[in-house]
DNA sequence: TTGTATGCGTTATCAG
DNA sequence: CTGATAACGCATACAA
């Protein structure tokens, strides 16, 4: 007894870090109640009287108790963590995504870690194997190009998955996007009956899958079905970076007339065109008549600044949040497939805005 | 013992998710050997044969095992998790740091969760705690204006941190950043000695204790010293979006013309700033010439292409990355404070570059 | 190279 | 509201 008695004295009075953290028994000591009372403040139980809340956690305070969760995790199998994983953090989309969905599930009371795969299959198994074993409570993934189906099935019966922006071919799995292949229509259908463009081009990455690919699959439906051409060459895949697309499309200009219409698969990718048609001498917007997709907060600012077609990254983020949040309650009777309409925001890159000139 | 065996094939044979999950002991028996193999394998420890790992792992595999990372976390009172909490990953160099903090980190087998404070007070605090009480390994931290410097440094006595971007007056606590200083004079003596510019601007954002602050004093010692005029005017505080930037600096050009001059503290910013100068009428760079900082992937590719401090977040992000490695190994005898050179990176936006009008 | 025993700090249960 | 007691699944000596 005494010698148990001689340990607690022994770190309490010299060695800046005791050598034995200070646990919940420590806290219930020093305030005078018992453990339980002291995890019941802990995780804001209802059922302890404020009086006795606030000596808890000043005597929590005092002693510089950190609450050790991985011990509570450990016990309740449950974390409160819900993961979101992206393909690129370097796309201003997906950042103001990350804002949007952090905001609301923190004021659920939930920890949302983000991880960018940069679209790398073996960085996303990666992720979603290591939120699998911190038993995260749910995740929001948008799926790399190339995702093992299966896989996400698996991942699913173990923890609540919502795709975010790509669909996937597992209809048990929730679905949070928006409206593709109507907003490649609509941007078609603009160029076409607005600035009567025949020979029109999709630039930007179309992966199976993708929604660039149901972007395309819009976009070409309406222009074949209006009678225009669409031009193969523009297809630049894989394109994702600004630089990227600027390399690309110059290059392809050496050789050929732009469209009369483009349509690109994010503003970023529309940037890099529209610079690389004023490098290459195309300065008449009627050149080629640009429309991006996304509407990031920049595109209304850019020289000329960009038509795009928007989709709402607060309405997404939320919705997603709310989808992955009534799964975890069990509230999901069955999977949510939930498709956010788009909208064409006009300015002057497709000619309809003042502007005459591109640069 | 027969009711335990009955038990163990109960769950075995119908129900989708068994009661129990399968733990180390499942698989241990599965694979006939013992828990503590089944654990050295799953740490990936040297002390295992190759044969009896792949035994072991082929019967996880089946079994549908999933390590208990928080049981382990408990156990060892480590996570290798480290939190990258930052102000606003809406700002594409935040996202650009993060993509490279992530790669690096997750090669060295850490998993990275990236946060986002949106400059919130109370949200940092939140993530610091969780961070913490997670027993995190260390974060990377690119504190709030108003930052609680004590709240810091005990912070710092729990679990390394390294400041990124944003110094604090904490000498214990590492920091990893750029000349900002340094950055600030060498925009104001471009402008002044390339350009010959005396009448000049700052505009952005320039809270104490923000790399805005210092970049400030640079431009501002330096137009001191080449005896050119600093008007106060344009010092347009807490502006970070580029939307803020346009519209707070087209009121400002309502009732006074630009300065010869304009650093801008953020490229985003210089955006804003490029677009009102033009939709205000000034349509010549010499009517205002402008630099950002960060540089940025879009800068080069915007009208007129911008001339920019540049950082490099692969050099920020990689160097404060090693350095919270260190410090988690223990190998920092005394907090690092590095401090990446900046470059000015010269293109049209200053008159340097072709172009002569804006747009 | 493998097996055995012990404890990490918390929550859940249940009777007071 | 309190107090006692049993898990939770894993890592780590230590022994073999």
């Amino acid at each position: 007894m005494s010698s148990e008695a001689q340990q607690h004295e022994a770190h309490d009075s010299l060695g800046r870090r005791p050598a034995r953290p200070v646990r919940m028994l420590d806290v219930a000591r020093a305030a005078d109640v018992s453990r339980a009372t002291v995890s019941l403040v802990m995780t804001n139980s209802p059922l302890v009287a404020d009086h006795t809340r606030e000596k808890v956690l000043k005597a929590a305070q005092e002693l510089g108790y950190v609450y050790n969760r991985n011990a509570a995790s450990f016990r309740t199998q449950r974390s409160y963590i819900i993961g979101l994983v992206v393909s690129d953090l370097r796309n201003p989309f997906f950042g103001e995504i990350a804002a949007t969905v952090q905001q609301f599930l923190s004021e659920q009371g939930y920890f949302v870690v983000v991880v960018n795969t940069l679209d790398n299959l073996e960085q996303q198994e990666h992720a979603l194997t290591r939120l699998l074993e911190s038993r995260a409570d749910g995740v929001l993934l948008v799926p790399c190009p190339g995702s093992d189906v299966a896989r996400i099935r698996e991942v699913n019966e173990l923890m609540p998955v919502v795709l975010l922006t790509r669909e996937l071919d597992a209809p048990e799995v929730s679905y949070v996007g928006s409206m593709d292949y109507d907003g490649g229509a609509a941007a078609a259908r603009h160029l076409i009956e607005v600035h009567e463009c025949r020979r029109l081009g999709f630039f930007g990455n179309t992966a199976p899958g993708s929604a660039g690919e149901k972007r395309f699959n819009g976009f070409r439906d309406t222009v074949e079905a209006a009678g225009g051409t669409l031009e193969p060459i523009w297809q630049g895949n894989h394109i994702e970076l600004t630089s990227q697309s600027y390399r690309a499309f110059r290059t392809l200009l050496e050789t050929s007339a732009p469209p009369e219409g483009l349509v690109c698969n994010s503003d970023n990718v529309a940037y890099g065109a529209l610079r690389a048609l004023r490098d290459s001498g195309f300065m008449q917007i009627s050149d080629c008549r640009v429309i991006g997709f996304d509407d990031v907060e920049q595109s209304a600012l850019w020289s000329p600044s960009l038509t795009s077609v928007s989709v709402s990254r607060a309405d997404l983020g939320v919705s997603a949040a709310q989808t992955v949040l009534a799964a975890i309650r069990g509230e999901l009777k069955q999977p949510v497939v939930l498709r956010h309409q788009s909208q064409l925001q006009v300015r002057e890159s497709c000619g309809c805005a003042m502007a005459g000139e591109i640069a």
